[in-house]
DNA sequence: CTGAAAGCGCTAACAT
DNA sequence: ATGTTAGCGCTTTCAG
């Protein structure tokens, strides 16, 4: 029934060398004499030996694996950013094990505690939330494990190393755009995350900055599209006429996107939309919306070399970076 | 520097029991005294105990992992399936690895070869692929390591078993739809894969049976949007006049979406959309594609109903789990 | 450059 | 119901 696996020891027996020879010629290929390194290399391969992870990392207590959460996939900008990591990870050697925690606590505390099951060497991690009250409890036990985290974009309280958005900035920069496009006499509506999401109140500070003689109304919801969709819905139903709304993020956006369009409205000719990230499919389906564009590429880069810092027991002179967002306004000018 | 993690053998000690005893506490609690389970729980709480994986899996050779890897998770067809995957693999007691092949061959053997590597019980695997010419050299592998798979959505040559959509009837059934909207004289345009995937000929062998007397033209690019886009694009540019298009998935049909839009014409109105598959976010920007569309909670549950069932070792009687599309049209008759 | 011995943390198999 | 023994497959000493 159970097909034995191949393991060092079959390679060693077919080769006439010792298991812990074999062991090198994978592990440290230079130790080893190159003529030897051949025989082995060719016999593993007629073999078909695949290592045996389990068993590699019991005794090294190195996985060689990074961890990456974050609690939507299906979103683009942890889609792509996660993708960008993955890559980054191979190229410096160490394996992804990746989990979408679908915004929700409990499977985020679940993908922890898996990745310290696995014995990860680092996590880079997204939380659900930016609460301020948001504090997991799987801190005290990747404190135990001994096992380094960086957080990326969605920041917590507390002293984590991580990459974020500049918040306060790209809200700012947006903002003023806005300023310039819209008199002053113009009330905006601002859909956000909850009341105490700092990713979410940095936004809105930004662009209470920009926009300070402006009239905003703030409105908040969580960074998913549903109730931001309702939320717009009810605002447009009470009155559509010469609205500008702005989504704190690409989520957010979209569900003001459907709420105008699903009431009939032409989005940035009846109502104007603003959005903090880039906002999915708008290029397909042709609508323009001006917003913050960040560099995700760079964002990925920086977190994977700081956790891989971080696994070399590094000190990091700074433990937080911060990647400033860029405006990105259609050139069509359909606004 | 490292900080020992806590161990079975710790709570042993803690708790004047054999770490045998500690061991069954957690794989086979009903074994144990209630009252020992308690002190044993209660000590591993205050410990903060956390199983190593590795230790378990080279022991038992039973890891309690299911694989997954598709081609692309921020595809919504993937992305939802997965999770609801990954939601009934958690209720049948197993744990999830996911990878994304981001439609690479090289990313799809590694990703293939990790799961080996960490002895996962069996892999849920859509391939980038369904070429007939497709053979992946890792189902070699698979079969030394005695790891079941299970094909998802995309089948391949060979002896699989797999959960599929039916692709004729799926594409027999919305071609009837479109015959009964659109004139014999009416030219169509199929986008669709390679001209050698079996899904995608499949589906062309469906509507070329429901449109036997129509004037069908039919073009190859793949499942993804890009080359969609350029070919609709081209063939718009040729001539827009009073267009028919079907995308043969979800990502090709956004492409035509783009060409059309960006070449300044109504889709649904100058040019008619059709597609198989839902099409991600076109509720959220106001366009109606009749489409047909699949159970995705359906084939998830049969494909991981049917890795369980390869993985206790039963009988399959059959290992091929066809899911019928339903069609899909929209009420505000746009079309 | 290669090898022998020991052990990582856990769990089958067999006691008691 | 609990304990003893042994060993999974690999790699870290320490020797040669």
């Amino acid at each position: 029934m159970t097909k034995k696996r191949i393991t060092l020891a079959d390679i060693a027996k077919k080769t006439n060398l010792s298991s812990i020879t074999i062991s090198r010629a994978f592990s440290y290929p230079d130790k080893v004499n190159p003529e030897t390194l051949e025989i082995v290399l060719k016999a593993a391969a007629e073999l078909n030996y695949i290592p045996n992870r389990a068993a590699r990392s019991l005794k090294s207590h190195q996985s060689k694996i990074i961890g990456i959460v974050n609690p939507n996939m299906s979103n683009p900008f942890f889609g792509q950013i996660t993708r960008e990591m993955v890559m980054k990870c191979q190229e410096q050697g160490y394996d992804v094990l990746m989990f979408d925690s679908y915004e929700l606590a409990e499977f985020e505390t679940k993908a922890i505690q898996n990745l310290i099951e696995f014995s990860v060497d680092g996590i880079i991690l997204s939380t659900i939330s930016s609460d301020v009250d948001y504090q997991p409890t799987y801190f005290d036990s990747l404190k135990n494990s001994d096992i380094p985290v960086v957080l990326l974009d969605r920041e917590i309280e507390g002293d984590h190393a991580g990459v974020y958005i500049d918040n306060l900035d790209s809200a700012y920069q947006i903002g003023q755009y806005i300023a310039k496009r819209h008199a002053k006499t113009q009330r905006i509506d601002i859909i956000g995350a909850s009341a105490i999401s700092m990713v979410s109140n940095n936004r809105i500070a930004g662009f209470r900055a920009a926009l300070y003689d402006y009239d905003i109304a703030v409105h908040h919801a969580d960074f998913e599209m549903q109730l931001a969709y309702e939320k717009a819905k009810s605002l447009l139903d009470e009155d559509s006429y010469n609205r500008v709304f702005v989504g704190l993020n690409n989520q957010i956006t979209l569900g003001i996107i459907k709420a105008i369009i699903e009431n009939g409205l032409k989005p940035q000719i009846d109502v104007v939309v603003y959005s903090i990230d880039d906002v999915p499919y708008s290029d397909v389906f042709g609508i323009n919306i001006p917003c913050m564009t960040h560099n995700l590429s760079e964002m990925a880069f920086q977190a994977v070399n700081m956790i891989i810092r971080l696994i070399n027991g590094e000190q990091l002179n700074d433990s937080k970076v911060i990647i400033r967002g860029i405006l990105n306004t259609p050139k069509s000018g359909l606004v």
